[in-house]
DNA sequence: CTGAAAGCGCTTACAG
DNA sequence: CTGAAAGCGCTTACAG
């Protein structure tokens, strides 16, 4: 038996493929791989070469082809993915638009996790490090701080509620007019008295919803009243704490017609609340989001949201980078760069009916 | 001014910052990469080659190192993602729990999505050409077609609940006691008639439960009637089908006591349908359902329900992982191999509540 | 049109 | 203890 010059337990390489068809590395590269000089190989060689690889069951190995050509195929996402064990419902929806359009483009799609953006942005250069091409960035605010963390050979794409920086393509939702329209909706059908539990406030994304709340009000000629405002932050929890103690709060006192949640993941956490504590939404109680999340969807009554197309801005960040990465390697690409706002939508359904009369009193927790 | 000899747009590389720091590209991979020779580098040259590194921001570059080391420090995981643009929930509680372990050992996490199991299996092995050093698999079944495409060269765990395949280590949960003692807590509340909506039928996981169910039923002295078990398949929309059309098929019977649906997903389709009818849960009907995924804490009411530890699974498949990868280096490791099985959970929430008498009777939907 | 050589950026034995 | 060489598996110019 002659000596085995292939290695026993590795995969098989060009060099193999191309030992076993009697024919070199590189003319096997060429059929297999789509180099650039695959222009004219023999048929009957190709035909060996097609016929070794398939025995030998070759594959191209992806850090080797990475290293050569300077390109992984991979694209990177850093985000916030979970809190507290749970998942974070905008990367969430973001994700599947991202992963499916990467898949289109023959891209995976590999996930750095972060747990708290201005502890953590300082990894993100560290993991532009040839892993991957490009980065898609879901971050909730841009400090100048974060800033500096931003990768500098590797194309990048922000999605973030924030102020946009300088030269980076970002790609957000029209937030402030989605507010407003949804407030308006609740005024149309009578209600005045609208609570808004508002996101972590300083942020962009916040601010613009609270703004939007407050143009509704005015348009409509009803005074903002501070008592019905409170901070929250973006999570079920948060808006479970807040929820409970604004009603602690006001015992004795009117029930308010509706709730503006600054997110659907607050809203689900105060229809609990609402829930043990006896009143019924929406007969007793409108309730509406922001985001139109997986949440929104699950709840029952299901939930009247804004409707951010966080799948369709996932999938649009992958187009850009991939525009970017091109661009980067030297092939002509256009050169977006900016912001991209995507519009909202409002997405009616079960969670808001005309307020009732007379509104309920809250009663103390039994 | 002298000519530049590091190329202008392109990250620094070890020869950069041994050229800079006046040493071999080996010593300052010696001590910038912790390399197998870096016992003995004096004290200063030592620290002329991190402030080099410093100030050409030097990364390693990943694509170099993996094809040298062959290892990418970077998991993969193969898995239904979305079904119709909605997540998979059993994939994100599981995708939860390995990408935080992952992220523990310094791992990054790539995700492939798959679509149809039976149709993208063959798929997997083009994964595995050196972009990862390991497979998580999340498959629903391994037919013994799919089976064919296992990896070779790369090691693999798998969670799934069918049957297991030789040599292959599978992470699953031990789900028909979990099936039975659902059921066998319907029964002790006074349920008799109880709806049991399956999953898909000839796998696994399926028909565990619907062996669960089967035996509460028989331990309980109740007898089993077909007229309650109907086939369906793991998703919302499967339960709002399923459930839709068992009510129409018996409009003017009495309403079951209680659902058991085969997963979580279903049971939130149920729910659905049961409220757009005019059935209060838990009131009129009881409904629990299996896995206690996200689905199972966002409606409402919450969900009554079996606990699969998804997310100590996904993280227990990293382990698991991880132990192979070494032993697949020549390094010791513990050979695991076989079946884990999870213990599972009861979970009480609000959906479940002792029958109500008369039962209701099925109306004809408005 | 085809093959031998050089190179991608790193690490691992192997001589000095 | 240290450096020069070879190699990981691929691709890209460059001579024939």
């Amino acid at each position: 038996m002659p000596a085995n010059r292939k290695r026993p337990d590795r995969p098989a390489t060009l060099a193999d493929v191309g030992r076993e068809a009697g024919v070199s590395a590189m003319a096997a590269s060429a059929v297999l791989n789509g180099a650039r000089t695959s222009t004219r190989i023999s048929r009957e060689t190709r035909a060996r070469i097609l016929e070794a690889a398939i025995k030998l069951s070759y594959r191209p190995n992806a850090a080797a082809r990475a290293l050569a050509q300077r390109r992984m195929n991979t694209l990177g996402i850093a985000a916030i993915v979970n809190d507290g064990g749970e998942f974070d419902h905008y990367f969430l929806e973001a994700f599947n638009g991202i992963i499916s359009n990467a898949a289109v483009h023959s891209q995976t799609t590999t996930v750095f996790a972060l747990h708290d953006w201005d502890r953590d942005s300082h990894r993100i250069p560290g993991f532009c490090d040839g892993r991957i091409d490009g980065l898609i960035l879901i971050a909730p605010v841009f400090h100048g701080a974060s800033a500096r963390f931003l990768p500098t050979h590797t194309p990048f794409v922000a999605m973030h509620p924030d102020q946009p920086l300088p030269g980076v393509v970002n790609i957000e939702a029209d937030e402030e007019p989605g507010a407003q329209a949804i407030v308006r909706d609740l005024l149309a059908a009578g209600h005045r008295r609208i609570l808004h539990i508002t996101g972590p406030r300083g942020r962009g994304g916040p601010e613009r919803r609270i703004h939007g709340y407050q143009n509704a009000l005015h348009a409509h000629g009803v005074d903002f009243d501070p008592d019905l405002m409170v901070d929250g932050r973006f999570s079920t929890e948060g808006g479970r704490e807040v929820m409970g103690a604004w009603l602690e709060r006001h015992v004795g006192q009117p029930l308010p017609d509706a709730i503006f949640a600054a997110s659907d993941a607050i809203a689900l956490g105060c229809m609990e609340v609402l829930a043990r504590a006896g009143y019924n939404v929406p007969q007793d109680i409108s309730v509406v989001g922001f985001d139109d999340t997986l949440a929104a969807r699950t709840t029952a009554p299901q939930l009247t949201t804004v409707r951010q197309p966080l799948r369709a801005m996932g999938m649009r960040a992958v187009e850009l980078l991939l525009e970017r990465i091109r661009r980067n390697l030297g092939e002509p690409a256009p050169d977006a760069s900016g912001t991209i706002v995507f519009p909202v939508e409002i997405v009616h359904r079960a969670s808001v009916r005309p307020p009732r009369h007379p509104r309920p009193r809250i009663v103390p927790p039994v």
